[in-house]
DNA sequence: CAGTGGTCTAGACCACACT
DNA sequence: GTGTGGTCTAGACCACTGC
């Protein structure tokens, strides 16, 4: 299975390319390559967690040298969505197993001291399967009226309730899922979202704006009503930019702090 | 001007490295010269938005392959302190002539139009000369007492005002700094200062929380006092991880909202 | 056209992890 | 020791830019 490169570097051949016309739209090999190793990752050849071959073995594999296989797998590494490891191997990424539990949630304590109140403690309100309503839909490129599941709950760090969360998904990938899976599993959502749908999130945009908490979301986060809210939504995507969730969470920022690094 | 090498890959030669016992510190060679290109850089030898030299000038400067230039530069590259362009050079990135004319600046309006509004229309309300308080000089890494610029202003979108921001600048390097250059310069602040002080930003953190307005600040930003604002507070540094800039920002999020990208 | 960054190869050796 | 990713080199050719 070897790829069809556009131009060739071989020393010897010359191999032509089939193109539309006008469009140069040349692409290196290792983006060809980058594109056959994403395709089997999409597959679930390779399930997160799990090694990747080595990188002379897809170098065999797709007929190119190591080098080009190394630059393929570079900008896999870059994008998170394989982890290297000298001396082990190349890695699925997966959001289990994180060295920072939440890549996510980038809410962080105000005294800096992670650990302290240890893992979140999740209060699962709501898991029901509804009709998406126009902005759903629109978020999760569903048609108005699909079945979307729709989950709410609180989380609480060292009980206090800080954060307050619906999220949405698409109900076809996620049939079956109930508030029990939600509450229950140790670890990430997304981790469970893995192992118990198949689905893997890449990548994640988020619009962030400050409220002002109405008298529901005060007494579920015990708070004042009007006590400013940090509002985080957030659209999640799976591989091929294909959206799989739909978050909205509520944050209390007067112990914490949303971090963000820019550069 | 070669480097030494911690380890050597060259063919025939054998340099044994000088290193303290128990540490092992093994530098690649491109981490190296990656070093060294960074040090031209802080010592100002190519300006924002000149050209350093070719990669190939590089390589014989340093006595190594053009390969292991290229790596240096390809991480200088990820950072953003450089910008590649085919076929023309390698240039030393600058706030200015950015693509995006606000490189720091992740508000956006809700339509998603850009420059509908055109560039933030500015009011500098202070410029001043003070001494830096306790939690100023901790986020600058001076001592409390040490003289600091202090500058408050509104931008304002379309006639809009819908940031107010404080600034806090070491004032050993912002020496001389006055109202007209922060209200006059066409294009982003930190291209002024750039220009006219010689610091380059090259980084930055934020912490994000949602607070209400005081009746100052909501007479400034002419909202209802107690109305949500989000609050950024950024600390942006220069070469060398060294803060060159504590400011506070206020944003309006009811037409405006903050956008971020996770991976 | 020459000069720049970008791609590709092939081979050698190094650092790390497991067995 | 063996296998993995990581570094380094040398040389060839390609794509883009501007003279």
């Amino acid at each position: 299975m070897a790829p069809t490169p556009s131009t060739s570097a071989d020393s010897g051949t010359a191999s032509a390319d089939i193109q539309s016309p006008g469009t140069p739209a040349f692409s290196p090999l290792y983006q060809q390559i980058k594109a056959l190793i994403l395709q089997s990752l999409q597959a679930g050849e390779w399930k997160p967690g799990e090694a990747i071959p080595s990188e002379m073995d897809l170098a065999a594999r797709f007929r190119v040298s190591q080098g080009t296989v190394r630059k393929a797998i570079d900008e896999l590494a870059s994008e998170n969505l394989v982890v290297r490891r000298q001396g082990k191997g190349t890695f699925v990424a997966t959001h289990a197993e994180q060295q920072v539990q939440y890549r996510f949630l980038k809410l962080m304590p105000d005294s800096g001291d992670l650990g302290s109140a240890g893992p979140a403690q999740r209060t699962v309100l709501e898991c029901k399967r509804v009709r998406a309503a126009a902005e759903v839909a629109r978020a999760l490129a569903l048609r108005p009226g699909d079945p979307v599941i729709q989950v709410r709950r609180v989380l609480a760090f060292g009980g206090v309730p800080t954060i307050l969360e619906d999220l949405w998904l698409p109900g076809n990938a996620f049939r079956g899922i109930n508030s029990e899976q939600m509450a229950g599993y140790h670890g990430p959502t997304y981790a469970m979202f893995e192992v118990e749908f198949g689905v893997r999130m890449v990548r994640a945009e988020e619009k962030i704006r400050a409220v002002g908490a109405d008298v529901q979301q005060a007494a579920l986060l015990k708070i004042e009503p009007a006590s400013p809210l940090l509002s985080v939504e957030r659209v999640a995507y799976t591989y091929n930019d294909v959206p799989m969730e739909l978050r909205r969470g509520l944050y209390r920022t007067d112990t914490h702090h949303y971090r963000n690094e820019l550069s």
